[in-house]
DNA sequence: TGTACATCAGTGAACGCGCGTTCACTGATGTAC
DNA sequence: TGTACATCAGTGAACGCGCGTTCACTGATGTAC
């Protein structure tokens, strides 16, 4: 049953890929390998072949759920148009929607895990902190120095990015950890966030100011 | 070894308590009911002299755990004064410090454990569902109606109550998820969201404006 | 080009440990008489 | 007031299941000659 190199690492990619899935919807304690395995099409004695660990394939998941997220997100963001109809405005509109929210498995990776995060190990903290940092960046650059138009503090487009990903994250996880019991109140918090955040029109840095 | 009834109802505290601790630290998943036990200074098999299972002492200990710190924020906020000394001023602070990240055992049970509410099940998240419902109201008890000295938007108290929560437990999480292995941008969210809400200065709603 | 052999991803069963739960037992307390 | 008995929180061992990990085996592929 030798496979090919191709076909090896397109199987390693789909564990990957289900595990982010079921992580995200599940956490990580509450994936067992067996099943993991079974959902990606493969029985479980074949999961040393691609991973040390499930501590290490956990890492792997998170990274590629981070990464991905991110890419979307940067492309989401090129849009150069201002206002509402901004790349960024219709992310956080997504983000704080109750589709986003009650998708756990498609959804953000922070969003899931980074309460788990903080107790797992260094390694695991290490793909997170690369993701956050990758994102806050993004956020950064669609703001104009300084001169976001809804703030006029003097906070640095760094600050901001922080502020609205706290938020953003904040909002959805609040709204996920009551849905069940209290879906109006899950509603409302996303759309306390929302109806906040619909005025921020952020401005991608003109690229005349910087003649 | 009959016990009278003040010590059986002394001993089942101790074990929410610890529980609460426990749970705080490494999640509902990552205890397991000995070391629990053993923690609140019994024996194991005790333990279902007190709960009828693993989840309703879940449950337990996180209505436990909200009512105390919502009582505790109850009380510092009811300190009159205004701006940077004001009962919310001092309470953000605290709870956006580096000693709050760095203490879960001890620390918000919302920032600890959200993310593992949205996987429990109905009757766990309406426990969270009634402490994070209360303390929107504190926070928003804080907010004269509509006046809050830092915003002009006519947002309502209890969108800043959310929108202040939101962050909050965002912040800290993010915190929280790279502190291990970044720690100085675990410093810098901490830092970033406490310089933008320190210019907060939230007002008591005026005894005088109600005549 | 053909043949023998090493490789190695996948299979499925087994191992061993941890954990939630159960249970027989203890013995001090409170109650019935 | 004294005696016999039911109660019941706590003890410590056992049960049984699930899960991470290991292992012997398979058999198609690629390589050596």
């Amino acid at each position: 049953m030798k496979l090919t190199k191709a076909q090896v690492a397109q199987n390693r990619h789909r564990i990957i890929e289900t595990a982010g899935r079921l992580f995200r919807q599940h956490g990580f304690e509450g994936v067992a390998l067996a099943d993991l395995m079974k959902a990606a099409g493969f029985t479980h004695g074949g999961f040393y072949n691609h991973f040390s660990s499930k501590e290490a394939l956990a890492a792997e998941a998170a990274l590629s759920g981070l990464t991905r997220s991110n890419a979307k997100l940067s492309d989401e963001v090129a849009n150069e148009k201002r206002g509402p109809d901004s790349g960024l405005a219709k992310f956080v509109a997504g983000y704080l929607s109750s589709e986003h929210r009650d998708d756990r498995a498609g959804g953000c990776t922070i969003a899931s895990l980074a309460c788990d995060a903080a107790r797992e190990d260094k390694e695991i903290q290490a793909r997170f902190a690369t993701g956050i940092e990758d994102e806050l960046r993004i956020f950064a650059s669609c703001f104009a120095m300084g001169q976001a138009e809804d703030e006029g503090s003097g906070s640095s487009g760094r600050e901001l990015a922080i502020r609205l990903m706290s938020e953003l994250v904040g909002a959805v996880i609040l709204a996920r950890a009551v849905v069940q019991a209290n879906p109006s109140l899950s509603d409302e918090i996303l759309q306390a966030s929302r109806r906040s955040l619909q005025d921020l029109h952020f401005s991608k840095r003109d690229p005349a100011d910087e003649v």
